[in-house]
RNA sequence: CGGGGCGUGGCGCAGCCUGGCAGCGCGCCUGCUUUGGGAGCAGGAAGUCGGAGGUUCAAAUCCUCUCGCCCCGACCA
């Protein structure tokens, strides 16, 4: 097959031909991760868990700043802590794995059989308020105990009926951060303070723009009294929420027992919080800034930051370009990209030109590639990841070394308005309920195109508008805008008076 | 869990209707030729056709069951 012929975009189908097998193109091609034998579990391979290991290494400097230490608690929760907080019991019952046994014999046929059973069932954690509250009500006794400020990165499990890799797997990765502190407004302001942190990482590193605000109570995290959370606009136009945290106010305290001696001598329930982002994040990166040539990475958390691709066409002229491109690499590495070591890869495959491909997939912020012509001017010829596959320009090396700080930031830069504007060329404001369910409905019933995005629309707060909503079109309330104007209007569902405008999507 | 679609080398697919040697493209390996960019030629490795059972002289193909993936619905942090 000739060149001409080859397909235009290096994954096939392309996003508006069929943007759910996209994605899983996408997550093949770049190498981030693969299905694994275990039903809705994955694999995160190197170059997918290098980003999760740069959100995790920003996130957690982030969270020490403010206090928060990091521990860590059991796999295993016995049962009974789970019975304790009944709206919890209620969210989470219906996806909890159960280990019921603790040892295997070989049966007649060979095969290994489940022979001892626990006395008490233990849970797979599907998050560990419970069992970190029977902690913390041995931790506090005094008010002096308080604020209690812990965090800990673990895994998860919920037994999904429906997964997708990274969006929503049985096993994830994440952190989950508890809180339990004496007084009711300091309770408050850490909940809000853990949002702040999350929108900081979406959109200063993730270059994900988020919109911040409070569920509604049928969203609420099971046991909260307030979630507050982050929406992202995907490039299908639904939202994603990429971070939550909850103020828990003395619910869960009641349910474990987390009570002190106040200054007055009273015995208190503490007021808690509890706060998590996890590999959904990663989802989040991709179907944020990937295109129909694979991943982009936002610099700021990508694997790696450059590849250097030296192009040898005769066997003299490799030493040449490799002494080149190994003194280019270890300039680029003695260099600091904010926080991060700039990090360079090196790919010598003899490939001619499809090796570059293979680094568009993969979404490296920034491709180098080195010939002996390059090394004659002393420069080097680099593409962007955030521009076209062929765009690429001839930059003298020590301007590039120079630089690579700021072409990385203007990358990241990119990503962040670029995302922004396509949120807000998919947010409308909404009036009419005719508007709101032509705005939801796709043209192509049988075959679904892209279509609807972020509707702020009016709702009277009435949960039944709510659910009507989500009867009819698979439409949520993604959130409340906190700072969102107050202004009369009429409710989207029903036509009471209302207030203010909430966002409405469909959702992942 | 209900409805629909799909499982054939690493990836993408044809073959199935009408049973008769398991194929194609990309990738991979070897050699030669190339070399400013998804290289060309030649050779090669790799598949118990998702799994189990059945029908048949013969099953990727027909039947039954089962597992997995995708879409829609239900549900969901």
């Amino acid at each position: 097959m000739g060149k001409d012929n080859k397909a235009e975009t290096a994954i096939t189908p392309t996003r508006s031909l069929d943007y759910a097998e996209w994605y899983q193109q996408v997550v093949r091609a770049s190498d981030l991760a693969e299905n694994s034998p275990v039903r809705g579990c994955m694999v995160i391979k190197p170059w997918g868990y290098a980003l999760w290991e740069n959100i995790r290494d920003v996130l957690d400097d982030m969270f020490k700043e403010t206090g928060v230490k990091n521990a860590y608690f059991p796999l295993f929760i016995p049962k009974r802590f789970l019975e304790r907080e009944a709206e919890h019991v209620e969210g989470f019952a219906k996806e909890c794995a159960v280990v019921t046994h603790h040892r295997l014999e070989e049966g007649p046929d060979g095969s290994l059989i489940p022979a001892g059973v626990l006395d008490e069932p233990l849970v797979v954690r599907p998050t560990s308020e419970t069992i970190i509250g029977d902690s913390f009500s041995r931790w506090v006794s005094s008010y002096r105990d308080l604020p209690l400020l812990i965090n800990q990165w673990c895994n998860v499990v919920r037994w999904e009926m429906r997964t997708r890799i990274f969006l929503r797997t049985s096993e994830f990765l994440w952190q989950e951060g508890h809180t339990a502190h004496a007084i009711r407004a300091e309770a408050m302001d850490r909940t809000l303070q853990m949002l702040d942190i999350y929108e900081k990482l979406a959109q200063d590193y993730l270059a994900v723009p988020v919109l911040k605000g409070e569920k509604s109570a049928s969203e609420r995290f099971p046991g909260a009294v307030n979630t507050f959370t982050l929406e992202a606009m995907m490039q299908d136009r639904k939202a994603l929420q990429t971070g939550t945290s909850h103020f828990l106010g003395q619910k869960f305290a009641r349910a474990s027992e987390i009570k002190y001696q106040s200054a007055e001598e009273k015995e208190v329930y503490a007021w808690t919080t509890s706060w998590g982002v996890s590999t959904r994040l990663i989802g989040a990166i991709i179907m944020t800034h990937a295109d129909d040539n694979g991943l982009v990475l936002p610099p700021m958390i990508a694997s790696s930051h450059v590849v250097l691709m030296p192009i040898i066409r005769k066997p003299a002229d490799k030493t040449t370009v490799m002494d080149f491109t190994h003194s280019l690499a270890r300039e680029l590495r003695g260099q600091y990209y904010h926080d991060r070591k700039i990090a360079v890869e090196i790919d010598d495959r003899e490939a001619h030109g499809g090796k570059g491909w293979d680094w568009i997939k993969k979404g490296i912020p920034v491709r180098v590639e080195i010939g002996p012509r390059d090394i004659a001017q002393a420069s080097v010829f680099v593409g962007r990841r955030d521009r076209g596959p062929r765009e690429k320009e001839s930059i003298p090396r020590d301007q590039f070394i120079k630089t690579i700080v700021r072409m990385l930031d203007e990358i990241q830069k990119n990503m962040f308005d670029r995302a922004l504007v396509f949120r807000e060329k998919n947010t409308k404001q909404i009036d009419s309920q005719e508007d709101f369910y032509a705005f939801f409905t796709p043209k192509n019933q049988e075959k679904p195109e892209i279509h609807g995005g972020f509707a702020l629309a009016h709702w009277c707060g009435n949960e039944t508008c709510e659910e009507k909503i989500k009867t009819d079109l698979s439409v949520t309330i993604r959130c409340i805008l906190p700072d969102a104007e107050e202004e009369t209007g009429r409710c989207i569902a029903c036509g009471d008076k209302s207030t203010r405008r909430v966002v409405f999507a469909k959702a992942y």
